[in-house]
DNA sequence: CTGCAAATACGGGTTTCCCCCGGGATGAAT
DNA sequence: ATTCATCCCGGGGGAAACCCGTATTTGCAG
Protein backbone atom coordinates (compact mmCIF):
# COMPACT_ATOMS: atom_id res chain seq x y z
CA UNK A 1 0.00 0.00 0.00
CA UNK A 2 1.34 3.42 -1.20
CA UNK A 3 1.77 5.57 1.92
CA UNK A 4 0.14 9.38 1.88
CA UNK A 5 3.59 11.73 1.67
CA UNK A 6 3.27 14.80 4.09
CA UNK A 7 5.23 17.65 4.33
CA UNK A 8 4.86 19.94 7.45
CA UNK A 9 5.74 23.12 7.63
CA UNK A 10 6.07 25.42 10.60
CA UNK A 11 8.58 27.75 12.75
CA UNK A 12 8.48 26.25 15.69
CA UNK A 13 11.33 23.58 16.05
CA UNK A 14 9.93 20.91 18.45
CA UNK A 15 6.14 21.67 17.18
CA UNK A 16 7.11 20.47 13.76
CA UNK A 17 8.90 17.83 14.93
CA UNK A 18 6.28 16.62 17.19
CA UNK A 19 3.96 16.40 14.48
CA UNK A 20 6.55 14.43 12.54
CA UNK A 21 6.55 11.89 14.95
CA UNK A 22 2.71 12.00 15.57
CA UNK A 23 2.27 11.56 11.63
CA UNK A 24 5.37 8.82 11.75
CA UNK A 25 3.45 6.93 14.38
CA UNK A 26 0.66 6.31 11.58
CA UNK A 27 0.70 3.48 9.17
CA UNK A 28 -0.33 5.15 6.51
CA UNK A 29 1.91 8.53 6.49
CA UNK A 30 5.08 8.86 5.86
CA UNK A 31 6.71 12.97 6.76
CA UNK A 32 8.52 13.69 3.03
CA UNK A 33 10.19 16.93 4.46
CA UNK A 34 9.64 19.62 7.01
CA UNK A 35 10.92 23.00 6.88
CA UNK A 36 10.49 26.30 8.79
CA UNK A 37 9.36 28.72 6.57
CA UNK A 38 7.17 29.16 2.72
CA UNK A 39 10.26 29.78 1.22
CA UNK A 40 12.22 26.52 1.98
CA UNK A 41 9.25 24.85 1.25
CA UNK A 42 9.46 26.21 -2.33
CA UNK A 43 12.69 25.21 -2.63
CA UNK A 44 12.41 21.44 -1.10
CA UNK A 45 9.40 20.80 -3.64
CA UNK A 46 11.77 21.03 -6.15
CA UNK A 47 13.15 17.52 -5.20
CA UNK A 48 9.98 16.05 -2.85
CA UNK A 49 6.72 15.92 -4.38
CA UNK A 50 3.95 15.19 -1.23
CA UNK A 51 0.41 14.66 -1.14
CA UNK A 52 -0.39 16.85 1.39
CA UNK A 53 1.15 19.65 3.43
CA UNK A 54 0.83 20.73 6.48
CA UNK A 55 0.99 24.60 6.83
CA UNK A 56 1.36 26.75 9.30
CA UNK A 57 -0.31 30.68 8.29
CA UNK A 58 1.46 32.74 10.63
CA UNK A 59 5.22 32.50 9.53
CA UNK A 60 8.53 34.88 9.51
CA UNK A 61 10.07 35.82 5.51
CA UNK A 62 6.93 34.61 3.41
CA UNK A 63 3.36 33.21 5.60
CA UNK A 64 1.24 30.04 4.64
CA UNK A 65 -1.17 31.80 2.55
CA UNK A 66 1.27 33.33 0.09
CA UNK A 67 3.33 29.91 0.09
CA UNK A 68 0.29 28.14 -0.90
CA UNK A 69 -0.51 30.13 -3.64
CA UNK A 70 3.03 29.89 -5.34
CA UNK A 71 3.00 26.50 -4.97
CA UNK A 72 0.18 25.67 -6.19
CA UNK A 73 0.65 28.25 -9.29
CA UNK A 74 3.61 25.45 -10.25
CA UNK A 75 2.10 22.06 -8.50
CA UNK A 76 -1.78 22.44 -9.06
CA UNK A 77 -2.29 18.79 -7.54
CA UNK A 78 -0.93 19.80 -3.71
CA UNK A 79 -3.68 19.73 -1.49
CA UNK A 80 -2.79 21.87 1.51
CA UNK A 81 -3.99 22.20 5.11
CA UNK A 82 -3.93 25.79 7.06
CA UNK A 83 -3.13 24.55 11.06
CA UNK A 84 -3.12 27.21 12.93
CA UNK A 85 -3.09 28.85 16.61
CA UNK A 86 -6.50 30.70 16.14
CA UNK A 87 -9.62 30.10 14.20
CA UNK A 88 -9.05 33.24 11.63
CA UNK A 89 -12.52 34.21 10.69
CA UNK A 90 -11.51 36.89 8.22
CA UNK A 91 -8.99 34.75 5.99
CA UNK A 92 -10.52 32.36 5.40
CA UNK A 93 -11.74 33.39 1.69
CA UNK A 94 -8.22 34.70 0.92
CA UNK A 95 -7.22 30.87 1.97
CA UNK A 96 -9.92 29.04 -0.01
CA UNK A 97 -9.39 31.24 -2.61
CA UNK A 98 -5.13 30.69 -2.53
CA UNK A 99 -6.18 26.63 -2.66
CA UNK A 100 -6.40 25.36 0.91
CA UNK A 101 -8.42 22.59 1.31
CA UNK A 102 -8.40 22.12 5.14
CA UNK A 103 -8.21 24.05 8.45
CA UNK A 104 -7.49 22.94 11.54
CA UNK A 105 -6.14 24.15 15.04
CA UNK A 106 -3.38 23.33 16.75
CA UNK A 107 -4.93 22.42 19.87
CA UNK A 108 -6.82 20.06 18.36
CA UNK A 109 -6.00 16.22 18.61
CA UNK A 110 -4.05 13.69 16.10
CA UNK A 111 -7.24 11.66 15.37
CA UNK A 112 -8.81 15.30 14.35
CA UNK A 113 -5.51 15.90 12.68
CA UNK A 114 -5.50 12.11 10.72
CA UNK A 115 -8.82 12.71 9.88
CA UNK A 116 -8.19 16.08 8.40
CA UNK A 117 -5.24 14.45 6.30
CA UNK A 118 -6.90 11.31 4.81
CA UNK A 119 -10.22 13.49 3.83
CA UNK A 120 -8.14 16.38 1.86
CA UNK A 121 -6.08 13.30 0.34
CA UNK A 122 -9.13 11.73 -0.50
CA UNK A 123 -10.38 15.26 -2.52
CA UNK A 124 -12.24 16.51 0.23
CA UNK A 125 -12.50 19.29 2.32
CA UNK A 126 -11.59 19.26 5.93
CA UNK A 127 -12.34 22.48 8.28
CA UNK A 128 -12.78 21.82 11.96
CA UNK A 129 -15.56 22.21 13.39
CA UNK A 130 -14.77 25.35 15.73
CA UNK A 131 -14.12 27.28 12.95
CA UNK A 132 -17.22 26.01 10.98
CA UNK A 133 -19.26 27.33 13.46
CA UNK A 134 -17.40 30.65 13.72
CA UNK A 135 -17.69 30.84 9.32
CA UNK A 136 -21.27 29.94 9.83
CA UNK A 137 -21.90 32.67 12.48
CA UNK A 138 -19.86 35.40 10.62
CA UNK A 139 -22.10 34.74 7.08
CA UNK A 140 -25.59 34.68 9.27
CA UNK A 141 -23.73 38.10 10.95
CA UNK A 142 -22.24 39.87 8.28
CA UNK A 143 -24.13 39.62 5.06
CA UNK A 144 -21.17 41.14 3.57
CA UNK A 145 -18.12 39.29 2.92
CA UNK A 146 -15.25 40.43 5.22
CA UNK A 147 -13.78 43.85 4.33
CA UNK A 148 -9.90 43.55 2.82
CA UNK A 149 -7.79 45.55 4.31
CA UNK A 150 -5.72 48.33 2.13
CA UNK A 151 -2.05 47.86 1.84
CA UNK A 152 -1.29 51.37 3.81
CA UNK A 153 -3.82 49.67 6.50
CA UNK A 154 -2.11 46.67 6.80
CA UNK A 155 1.26 49.32 7.49
CA UNK A 156 -0.71 51.05 10.20
CA UNK A 157 -2.29 47.57 11.66
CA UNK A 158 0.83 46.66 12.72
CA UNK A 159 2.59 49.88 14.27
CA UNK A 160 -0.89 50.32 16.05
CA UNK A 161 -0.83 46.72 17.20
CA UNK A 162 2.86 47.37 18.06
CA UNK A 163 1.95 49.88 20.56
CA UNK A 164 3.12 53.23 18.57
CA UNK A 165 0.92 56.33 18.68
CA UNK A 166 -0.56 57.63 15.81
CA UNK A 167 1.80 60.15 16.10
CA UNK A 168 4.57 57.95 16.17
CA UNK A 169 2.91 56.41 12.95
CA UNK A 170 3.01 59.58 11.35
CA UNK A 171 6.75 60.05 11.71
CA UNK A 172 7.87 56.64 10.77
CA UNK A 173 5.24 56.77 7.34
CA UNK A 174 6.28 60.05 6.69
CA UNK A 175 2.22 61.20 6.39
CA UNK A 176 0.35 63.37 8.53
CA UNK A 177 -1.57 62.36 11.33
CA UNK A 178 -4.70 63.08 10.23
CA UNK A 179 -3.87 60.72 7.18
CA UNK A 180 -3.11 57.97 10.42
CA UNK A 181 -5.99 58.61 11.95
CA UNK A 182 -8.13 58.23 8.52
CA UNK A 183 -6.62 55.02 8.33
CA UNK A 184 -7.19 53.74 11.95
CA UNK A 185 -11.13 55.03 12.02
CA UNK A 186 -11.11 52.66 8.03
CA UNK A 187 -9.15 49.80 10.27
CA UNK A 188 -11.58 50.27 13.16
CA UNK A 189 -14.75 49.57 10.54
CA UNK A 190 -13.91 46.84 8.96
CA UNK A 191 -11.81 45.08 11.88
CA UNK A 192 -15.15 45.91 13.48
CA UNK A 193 -13.47 47.44 17.03
CA UNK A 194 -13.98 50.13 19.30
CA UNK A 195 -10.29 50.64 20.46
CA UNK A 196 -6.63 49.80 20.11
CA UNK A 197 -7.28 46.68 22.87
CA UNK A 198 -10.11 45.20 20.79
CA UNK A 199 -7.89 45.52 17.85
CA UNK A 200 -4.67 43.64 19.11
CA UNK A 201 -7.29 40.79 19.87
CA UNK A 202 -8.75 40.83 16.53
CA UNK A 203 -5.50 40.65 14.52
CA UNK A 204 -3.70 38.45 16.78
CA UNK A 205 -6.73 36.13 16.68
CA UNK A 206 -6.98 36.52 12.82
CA UNK A 207 -3.03 36.24 11.86
CA UNK A 208 -2.40 40.05 11.07
CA UNK A 209 -0.54 40.28 13.91
CA UNK A 210 1.50 37.85 16.41
CA UNK A 211 3.91 38.44 19.16
CA UNK A 212 7.42 38.36 18.58
CA UNK B 1 20.68 1.82 32.61
CA UNK B 2 17.30 3.96 34.61
CA UNK B 3 15.55 6.21 32.29
CA UNK B 4 14.83 9.67 33.16
CA UNK B 5 11.21 9.83 33.98
CA UNK B 6 9.50 12.60 32.48
CA UNK B 7 6.06 14.45 32.96
CA UNK B 8 4.58 16.63 30.48
CA UNK B 9 2.01 19.22 31.11
CA UNK B 10 0.24 21.34 28.18
CA UNK B 11 -2.86 22.09 27.33
CA UNK B 12 -2.31 21.86 23.86
CA UNK B 13 -2.93 18.39 22.58
CA UNK B 14 -0.69 17.95 19.82
CA UNK B 15 1.80 19.62 21.07
CA UNK B 16 2.15 17.65 24.20
CA UNK B 17 1.79 14.44 21.43
CA UNK B 18 4.63 15.60 19.43
CA UNK B 19 6.59 16.33 22.83
CA UNK B 20 6.28 12.83 24.17
CA UNK B 21 7.35 10.92 20.88
CA UNK B 22 10.46 13.30 20.83
CA UNK B 23 11.49 12.76 24.14
CA UNK B 24 11.04 9.11 23.89
CA UNK B 25 12.88 8.97 20.48
CA UNK B 26 15.80 9.64 22.91
CA UNK B 27 17.38 6.54 24.90
CA UNK B 28 17.53 7.67 27.98
CA UNK B 29 14.12 9.42 28.52
CA UNK B 30 10.90 8.02 29.66
CA UNK B 31 7.55 9.52 29.42
CA UNK B 32 5.81 8.45 32.38
CA UNK B 33 2.44 10.34 32.09
CA UNK B 34 1.13 13.73 30.10
CA UNK B 35 -2.04 16.10 30.85
CA UNK B 36 -3.59 18.49 30.19
CA UNK B 37 -3.22 21.00 32.92
CA UNK B 38 -1.88 21.97 36.76
CA UNK B 39 -4.94 20.34 38.76
CA UNK B 40 -4.68 16.91 36.67
CA UNK B 41 -1.13 16.72 37.38
CA UNK B 42 -1.55 16.71 40.99
CA UNK B 43 -3.57 13.73 40.95
CA UNK B 44 -1.03 12.23 38.61
CA UNK B 45 1.52 12.40 41.03
CA UNK B 46 -0.32 10.32 43.43
CA UNK B 47 -0.21 7.09 41.42
CA UNK B 48 3.62 7.85 39.70
CA UNK B 49 6.39 10.29 40.53
CA UNK B 50 8.39 11.60 37.66
CA UNK B 51 12.21 12.59 37.53
CA UNK B 52 11.35 15.83 35.50
CA UNK B 53 8.30 17.75 34.85
CA UNK B 54 8.15 19.62 31.59
CA UNK B 55 5.41 22.57 32.64
CA UNK B 56 3.84 24.80 30.73
CA UNK B 57 2.85 28.26 32.53
CA UNK B 58 -0.16 29.34 30.73
CA UNK B 59 -2.89 26.97 31.11
CA UNK B 60 -6.33 27.06 31.97
CA UNK B 61 -7.67 25.55 35.44
CA UNK B 62 -4.54 25.77 37.32
CA UNK B 63 -1.30 27.42 35.63
CA UNK B 64 2.13 26.52 36.20
CA UNK B 65 3.66 28.34 38.51
CA UNK B 66 1.01 27.37 41.20
CA UNK B 67 0.97 23.60 40.08
CA UNK B 68 4.82 23.57 40.81
CA UNK B 69 4.11 25.14 44.30
CA UNK B 70 1.68 22.56 45.24
CA UNK B 71 3.31 19.69 43.42
CA UNK B 72 6.78 20.55 45.21
CA UNK B 73 5.09 20.99 48.77
CA UNK B 74 4.12 17.36 48.34
CA UNK B 75 7.23 15.90 46.86
CA UNK B 76 10.22 18.78 47.10
CA UNK B 77 12.71 16.29 45.46
CA UNK B 78 10.35 16.98 42.11
CA UNK B 79 12.38 18.91 39.02
CA UNK B 80 10.13 21.24 37.56
CA UNK B 81 11.09 22.81 33.85
CA UNK B 82 8.95 25.87 32.29
CA UNK B 83 8.04 25.53 28.93
CA UNK B 84 6.38 28.60 27.85
CA UNK B 85 6.06 30.83 24.18
CA UNK B 86 7.40 33.78 25.41
CA UNK B 87 10.32 34.33 27.55
CA UNK B 88 9.01 35.92 30.58
CA UNK B 89 11.19 38.51 32.39
CA UNK B 90 8.38 39.38 34.98
CA UNK B 91 7.62 36.21 36.42
CA UNK B 92 11.02 34.66 36.79
CA UNK B 93 11.35 35.40 40.48
CA UNK B 94 8.11 33.48 41.15
CA UNK B 95 9.10 30.82 39.35
CA UNK B 96 12.61 30.14 40.97
CA UNK B 97 10.55 30.79 44.28
CA UNK B 98 7.89 28.55 43.60
CA UNK B 99 11.09 26.13 42.59
CA UNK B 100 11.29 25.87 39.04
CA UNK B 101 15.01 24.52 37.99
CA UNK B 102 14.45 25.26 34.24
CA UNK B 103 13.42 27.91 31.89
CA UNK B 104 13.17 27.15 27.59
CA UNK B 105 11.45 28.66 24.88
CA UNK B 106 8.43 26.50 23.11
CA UNK B 107 10.43 27.81 19.70
CA UNK B 108 13.75 26.04 20.85
CA UNK B 109 14.82 22.73 19.03
CA UNK B 110 15.15 19.13 20.76
CA UNK B 111 19.17 19.33 21.57
CA UNK B 112 18.32 22.33 23.88
CA UNK B 113 15.33 20.61 25.66
CA UNK B 114 17.76 17.52 25.92
CA UNK B 115 20.47 19.31 27.25
CA UNK B 116 17.69 20.58 29.61
CA UNK B 117 16.02 17.85 31.13
CA UNK B 118 19.62 15.84 31.82
CA UNK B 119 21.39 19.17 33.51
CA UNK B 120 18.05 19.73 35.43
CA UNK B 121 18.13 15.94 36.41
CA UNK B 122 21.75 16.46 37.25
CA UNK B 123 20.56 18.79 39.69
CA UNK B 124 21.57 21.65 37.82
CA UNK B 125 19.85 24.73 36.55
CA UNK B 126 18.84 25.50 32.78
CA UNK B 127 17.92 28.63 31.37
CA UNK B 128 17.79 29.11 27.67
CA UNK B 129 20.25 31.68 26.12
CA UNK B 130 17.56 33.98 25.67
CA UNK B 131 15.55 34.18 28.64
CA UNK B 132 19.48 34.82 30.54
CA UNK B 133 20.11 37.86 28.09
CA UNK B 134 16.67 39.48 28.88
CA UNK B 135 16.79 38.35 32.58
CA UNK B 136 20.54 40.32 32.80
CA UNK B 137 19.28 42.98 30.79
CA UNK B 138 16.80 43.46 33.07
CA UNK B 139 18.60 43.48 36.09
CA UNK B 140 20.80 46.14 35.01
CA UNK B 141 18.14 48.25 33.69
CA UNK B 142 15.50 48.11 36.61
CA UNK B 143 17.81 48.17 39.38
CA UNK B 144 14.84 47.41 41.55
CA UNK B 145 13.00 44.06 41.26
CA UNK B 146 9.83 43.76 39.63
CA UNK B 147 7.21 45.55 40.96
CA UNK B 148 4.08 43.03 41.97
CA UNK B 149 0.29 43.52 41.01
CA UNK B 150 -2.32 44.31 43.58
CA UNK B 151 -4.79 41.58 43.08
CA UNK B 152 -7.47 44.34 41.70
CA UNK B 153 -4.73 45.27 39.46
CA UNK B 154 -4.47 42.31 38.08
CA UNK B 155 -8.39 41.94 37.56
CA UNK B 156 -8.42 46.01 35.82
CA UNK B 157 -5.31 44.58 33.88
CA UNK B 158 -7.42 41.42 32.58
CA UNK B 159 -10.43 43.85 31.84
CA UNK B 160 -7.96 45.81 29.71
CA UNK B 161 -6.45 43.80 27.78
CA UNK B 162 -9.63 42.67 27.12
CA UNK B 163 -10.52 45.97 25.57
CA UNK B 164 -12.68 47.47 28.09
CA UNK B 165 -12.59 51.19 28.61
CA UNK B 166 -12.31 52.40 31.72
CA UNK B 167 -15.96 53.63 31.96
CA UNK B 168 -16.48 49.70 31.38
CA UNK B 169 -14.64 48.67 33.70
CA UNK B 170 -15.70 51.05 36.51
CA UNK B 171 -19.17 49.82 35.64
CA UNK B 172 -18.04 45.79 35.90
CA UNK B 173 -16.00 46.21 39.16
CA UNK B 174 -18.85 49.02 40.63
CA UNK B 175 -16.05 51.20 41.10
CA UNK B 176 -15.63 54.87 40.31
CA UNK B 177 -14.09 55.60 36.98
CA UNK B 178 -11.78 56.99 38.91
CA UNK B 179 -10.55 54.50 40.76
CA UNK B 180 -10.16 52.95 37.44
CA UNK B 181 -7.97 55.28 36.21
CA UNK B 182 -5.53 55.17 39.34
CA UNK B 183 -5.54 51.08 38.47
CA UNK B 184 -4.30 51.54 35.39
CA UNK B 185 -1.83 54.17 36.03
CA UNK B 186 -0.54 51.82 38.65
CA UNK B 187 -0.37 49.10 36.54
CA UNK B 188 1.22 50.99 33.02
CA UNK B 189 4.21 52.07 35.64
CA UNK B 190 4.93 48.90 36.93
CA UNK B 191 4.97 47.66 33.24
CA UNK B 192 6.39 50.36 32.22
CA UNK B 193 4.53 50.35 28.94
CA UNK B 194 2.88 53.69 27.65
CA UNK B 195 -0.22 52.68 26.51
CA UNK B 196 -2.65 49.96 26.23
CA UNK B 197 -1.49 48.50 22.80
CA UNK B 198 2.45 48.35 24.84
CA UNK B 199 0.27 47.30 27.77
CA UNK B 200 -1.44 43.92 26.10
CA UNK B 201 2.10 42.94 24.48
CA UNK B 202 3.65 42.89 27.64
CA UNK B 203 0.67 41.21 29.13
CA UNK B 204 0.88 38.52 26.58
CA UNK B 205 4.58 38.05 26.61
CA UNK B 206 4.74 37.83 30.37
CA UNK B 207 2.25 35.26 31.09
CA UNK B 208 -0.26 37.99 32.58
CA UNK B 209 -2.97 37.40 29.57
CA UNK B 210 -3.44 34.83 26.59
CA UNK B 211 -5.37 34.73 23.90
CA UNK B 212 -9.08 32.57 24.28
C1' DC C 1 -11.54 58.30 -21.39
C1' DT C 2 -13.97 57.50 -17.38
C1' DG C 3 -15.09 55.72 -13.13
C1' DC C 4 -13.54 53.91 -8.89
C1' DA C 5 -10.63 52.71 -5.07
C1' DA C 6 -6.82 54.08 -2.45
C1' DA C 7 -3.95 57.28 -0.24
C1' DT C 8 -3.23 61.68 1.15
C1' DA C 9 -4.64 65.85 3.94
C1' DC C 10 -7.43 69.27 6.68
C1' DG C 11 -10.98 71.16 10.30
C1' DG C 12 -13.75 70.81 14.19
C1' DG C 13 -15.90 68.34 17.53
C1' DT C 14 -16.45 64.83 21.58
C1' DT C 15 -14.63 61.31 24.30
C1' DT C 16 -11.20 58.76 26.36
C1' DC C 17 -6.82 58.32 28.01
C1' DC C 18 -3.04 59.51 30.97
C1' DC C 19 -0.89 62.21 34.49
C1' DC C 20 -0.50 65.31 38.26
C1' DC C 21 -2.20 66.57 42.67
C1' DG C 22 -4.89 65.65 46.81
C1' DG C 23 -7.53 62.87 50.70
C1' DG C 24 -10.03 59.00 53.35
C1' DA C 25 -10.88 54.06 54.87
C1' DT C 26 -9.38 49.59 55.90
C1' DG C 27 -6.62 45.87 57.67
C1' DA C 28 -2.33 43.72 58.59
C1' DA C 29 2.17 44.01 60.54
C1' DT C 30 5.65 45.60 63.76
C1' DA D 1 -0.02 53.03 68.22
C1' DT D 2 2.14 53.79 64.17
C1' DT D 3 3.38 52.43 59.87
C1' DC D 4 2.51 50.42 55.54
C1' DA D 5 -0.05 48.62 51.63
C1' DT D 6 -4.14 48.55 49.35
C1' DC D 7 -8.24 50.29 47.77
C1' DC D 8 -11.22 53.92 47.14
C1' DC D 9 -12.59 58.72 45.32
C1' DG D 10 -12.08 63.42 43.53
C1' DG D 11 -10.31 67.89 40.47
C1' DG D 12 -7.95 69.57 36.73
C1' DG D 13 -5.48 69.54 32.44
C1' DG D 14 -3.08 68.22 28.27
C1' DA D 15 -2.62 64.77 24.87
C1' DA D 16 -4.31 61.40 22.21
C1' DA D 17 -7.96 58.96 20.35
C1' DC D 18 -12.15 58.86 17.90
C1' DC D 19 -16.09 60.65 14.75
C1' DC D 20 -17.98 63.74 11.44
C1' DG D 21 -17.31 65.74 7.32
C1' DT D 22 -14.76 67.52 2.66
C1' DA D 23 -11.19 67.37 -0.89
C1' DT D 24 -7.10 66.37 -3.94
C1' DT D 25 -3.97 63.24 -6.28
C1' DT D 26 -2.80 58.89 -8.06
C1' DG D 27 -3.31 54.76 -10.43
C1' DC D 28 -5.68 51.17 -12.31
C1' DA D 29 -9.45 48.71 -14.69
C1' DG D 30 -13.44 48.77 -17.52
Amino acid sequence: MKKIKIAIIDDHDLFREGIRLVLGQIEDFEVVFDTSNGALFLEFLKNSLPDVVLMDINMPVMDGVEATRKALASYPGLKVIALTMFSDTTHYTQMINAGIKGFILKKSNKFELQQAINTVYSGGNYFSQEILQKMAFRSVNVSSGPDRMTQRELEVLDLVCNGFTSQEISDKLFISIKTVEVHRTNIFHKSDVRNVGELILWAIKNNYFSIE
